[in-house]
DNA sequence: CTAAGTGCAAAGTATTTGCAGCCAA
DNA sequence: TTGGCTGCAAATACTTTGCACTTAG
């Protein structure tokens, strides 16, 4: 129930429309707590809104990664996940086990981030980085 | 034409099949420069081997990946990306407009796996990780 | 020998697209 | 008013699976 929508009007100033199935997609993206799958993201938009198409959902999400507002992962398995970049950008480091999701400062990033664009004129986007890795509990478990 | 039989005879040694096939996929793996999709991989294989089955490229690749003898890309749009593991371990920065892919050594990335380890406790995998960007051309070309 | 691996064919899952009609700006 | 967006239906792209046969160890 955050600020989204104003986020959303900057689209609208920038010149694209505003339609009630993006919010919706929007909408339902801060819903979620973590990622989430496009069927999920889609069930809770025709909660609402009964007709909506799975190509709209789609095509809204690609619309609002393009526009910088929501953020794609794609897992080995299974389907692509998203959810909403909100006010701070950040990365993620996920567990390859579990999916358990920390969330962290581009600040730490930082380093690498200005060797690439030294080094190869190259302009990383941290906030879409995911970092993967074992989180406490199951690299303890694994061992 | 490097030592990837070294690496290959160690899966034996523990116990699994080296069958052809999985040579095959193996020797086209390291034939290729960077990243390399399943039907690339394909193709080279049956240039040696002409009734090679596409299901047992992918199992094969599934089965080399689990292993860590390969490593796998998902990009946001087309199919999975392939690349045998070499030895010095080392991240990616993938161009989200062209799919150019930068090598990154390891070394850039200290100060964020440190800071992980140290907060969290996350073991970061780095050398399984991607990062996004633009790389300079599509940079240009955007903008 | 024999369980693991393969080829073949077919299905399954995820995602994209063409087009006619609709509606936000 | 009109070009961008949508719903619908269909296609496409990628990957997995069942099963009978083969083969590495």
């Amino acid at each position: 129930m955050s600020c989204y929508r104003t986020d959303a009007e900057a689209l609208r100033a920038a010149g694209y429309r505003l339609t009630p199935q993006r919010l919706l997609v929007l909408e339902a993206l801060y819903h979620h707590p973590g990622h989430a799958t496009v069927d999920e993201i889609w069930a809770r938009v025709r909660e609402q809104h009964p007709y909506v198409d799975l190509s709209t959902v789609y095509r809204s999400l690609q619309f609002l990664k393009e526009h910088g507002l929501v953020g794609e992962f794609r897992p080995a398995h299974g389907p692509a996940q998203y959810e909403a970049i909100r006010r701070r950008p950040h990365a993620h480091a996920v567990c390859r086990e579990c999916g358990t999701t920390i969330e962290v400062p581009v600040a730490w990033l930082t380093e690498l981030v200005e060797r690439l664009a030294d080094g190869h004129r190259f302009q990383a986007e941290v906030d879409h980085l995911s970092i993967p890795g074992l989180c406490e509990r199951c690299a303890a478990k694994v061992h």
